[in-house]
DNA sequence: CGAACTGCTTGCGACTTGGAAGCAGTTGCG
DNA sequence: CGCAACTGCTTCCAAGTCGCAAGCAGTTCG
């Protein structure tokens, strides 16, 4: 009998699962930034400490919510795999992604894709879904030429960040 | 400037809010249990202890999630209010209900709220939203006596546990 | 052959967590 | 009126977690 846990309530195993300060963002550099291993999750924008996030990896492959293969192009590599339960976490992080937005000082270039996911809603989430079951749980790599869902967002905080330069060489 | 942020990514923002095991436990009591009083949420099903829930509420405070004020009926009491900021989680919640239900070792007793959250989809969630809103931001104590989706959802709750409790009788 | 890179591990001080007990004041009840 | 119960916390302290810095064995690249 699991009594490792406070209460059998859905929101309180969920924080026993991700309820601390990185386990959240991992998932999301691997969601929105393509990150799949070790040392380009160590380069967050947050600057995770490299004992933590083998730490948090290893519980999320624990709970079930990542799987790590061999890269069969570097024998010291390890590929880290979105499971379906992660993957059930893109609504969520559109929707903190907006409360965030919302509520607090955002800044703008990291908080553009926020907005792009906003106002795709659960149209685009579903299509992004079905786009990281394909990176992740399908036969190897699906590559699907044309512009997915990460890479319109990726290109739309690039767009922030160019015209941000351009506005600050042109004013100051 | 406030550089006592890690980012201004917004999902790193919210989780420096509520990325901890028990902020979101006592915004979910006072969502879906009704508890404004200290004591009332000192009794939480996981059993939080007095000085995590003090220094918790002050920090909600501090954020802009939860406000206080004096209770009128008593001297020593004090009231905690959600914010729109807090309300405006009642989504999320509902979404990690889901997610939770669907991925963890859930009970069913405490899951059969989330299971009628996820039923009642966004309208019900907007409906239980406006309640909350003439509960902690209306003019005083706003009680419109029919059934509200909180009372629904306790009811829900109670129903299963007299069923498992009748069950057990028979059975046992 | 050496520099750079691979996924981690270790050491350690600082900070956080959380159980238990306590506290000054208030209220309800007999 | 007197006392038990209750109010929102606070303090103490041991145990655990966090996170920077450094390092490590092995691999790959030029």
């Amino acid at each position: 009998m699991p009594e490792d846990h406070r209460s059998g309530c859905p929101i309180n195993l969920s924080l026993e699962v991700f309820g601390d300060k990185w386990s959240l963002l991992i998932i999301r550099d691997m969601i929105f930034g393509g990150k799949r291993h070790f040392r380009e999750l160590l380069r967050s924008e947050e600057g995770i400490s490299s004992n933590i996030l083998a730490d948090r990896l290893k519980t999320l492959m624990e709970v079930g919510m990542l799987t790590k293969s061999d890269d069969p192009t570097h024998k010291q590599k390890a590929i880290y795999s979105l499971t379906e339960m992660a993957i059930a976490l893109v609504p969520i992080m559109a929707h903190l992604g907006a409360w965030g937005r919302r509520y607090l000082p955002v800044s703008e270039e990291l908080s553009i894709r926020a907005e792009l996911m906003e106002e795709g809603g659960p149209a685009l989430w579903e299509r992004f879904m079905d786009e990281l079951r394909a990176e992740h749980l399908g036969a190897g790599f699906t590559e699907h030429g044309e512009s997915s869902v990460r890479e319109r967002l990726q290109k739309a905080y690039e767009d922030v960040l160019a015209r941000k330069a351009k506005g600050r060489k042109v004013a100051g």
